[in-house]
DNA sequence: TAAAAAAGAATGAACGTTCATTTTTGATAT
DNA sequence: ATATCAAAAATGAACGTTCATTCTTTTTTA
């Protein structure tokens, strides 16, 4: 165990200082040997655990991406009406924008530039299944818009993405107040007036 | 008029380079070389025009906002009705959004990376008062919440960004119907419900 | 014809990656 | 337990390339 423990622990110091320096500096200025220094590591190292920088970058965001669906889903079941297993994975996705900023930044940065590869945009974006199912059985029900699943995520989810990074520049704080405001919104873009 | 036009043709030739380039490559992958090769000139006339490349990008960035808010509040007097003007304003921005995706994917870029310098970014912030403004106004009349102006606009502006992206990525296309649909959800969540 | 604009070649620094060596690891023999 | 040792992991220095920027010269302008 001891071997791959280090193993596995230093590939995770990689990733997250990766996280960090392309969060504050941008990926043009984020070489691989202040990577290494900040994962406490030689930057030939570096080459042990990933192919190269572009690899590196695809497998951080895999990764980050993979942690932010499990975060979204994980008290969720399938069986849950429509609107309260909705309600639930908002708020999870907003507790995961909010407070797991590094990351959700990350996504944020990577999901708006083309630092990363097409193939791994694809696997990431494969996890959010839950959700769309969720939409598909609101949609029969009557109970959520019949419209395209873009058009869901737009309006319900995405919103998250720039409060996150409004709060993050520190020109507002989300309080709990603007929080519901904000599921409120979300529900009402989304939902089927009656 | 022939040598200022030939230098603003230059700088022109010079910004939607730097547009092209990073839309397409990412900042990282944008080298000023291929930016003046881009733009039929020497490496280094950049110069003449540019203190370095962070200038070059900087005044990009305000370049293309102010086309952006000049273009969303182009037809906007501040004497209409607040729904109606609402709506002209969101159709504007759709409109760029979804026609100059150059200039609208460079924006997502810039505003979800640190490419950009803070007080660029600032400055390009300020052309959206109108829109604020009619926020205001709408919130005194008691027809849009009573809600921070970053939760208006990020439900009711910001999903057209990443439905911009989506269809710039060929995930899907945003038809009349689509459009339409989007205006009600943005409506919809930011006007008070009777 | 002098000043301004533009050019291409040159420069030095920084980068991603690899190379030659050293250090660590863990199984085996004592 | 301890010593041995081959394989694996890790390293710092080095390599070749690319980049932003500048320098010197040529071309254009008025």
């Amino acid at each position: 165990m001891a071997k791959l423990q280090k193993s596995i622990d230093k590939r995770n110091a990689l990733v997250k200082a990766t996280i960090e320096l392309v969060n504050n500096n941008g990926f043009h200025a984020t070489p691989m040997s202040k990577i290494a220094k900040m994962a406490n590591v030689s930057p030939a190292t570096i080459y042990l655990y990933f192919e190269n920088k572009q690899d590196l970058v695809n497998q951080t965001y895999i990764n980050v991406k993979a942690a932010y669906t499990k975060y979204a889903f994980e008290t969720y079941k399938a069986t849950m009406p429509v609107e309260a297993g909705f309600e639930l994975i908002w708020n999870r996705i907003a507790d995961f924008k909010l407070n797991e900023c590094e990351n959700a930044m990350f996504l944020a940065q990577c999901d708006n530039t083309p630092i990363i590869d097409e193939a791994s945009r694809q696997e990431g974006i494969k996890h959010l299944q839950p959700l769309l199912d969720l939409w598909a059985r609101g949609k029969k029900e009557g109970i959520v818009k019949p419209m395209s699943d873009y058009l869901l995520y737009a309006y319900a989810i995405n919103p998250l993405s720039f409060l996150m990074m409004s709060q993050k520049r520190g020109a507002f704080t989300l309080d709990k107040t603007h929080l519901e405001e904000a599921y409120q919104s979300a529900w009402n873009s989304i939902k089927v007036c009656k």
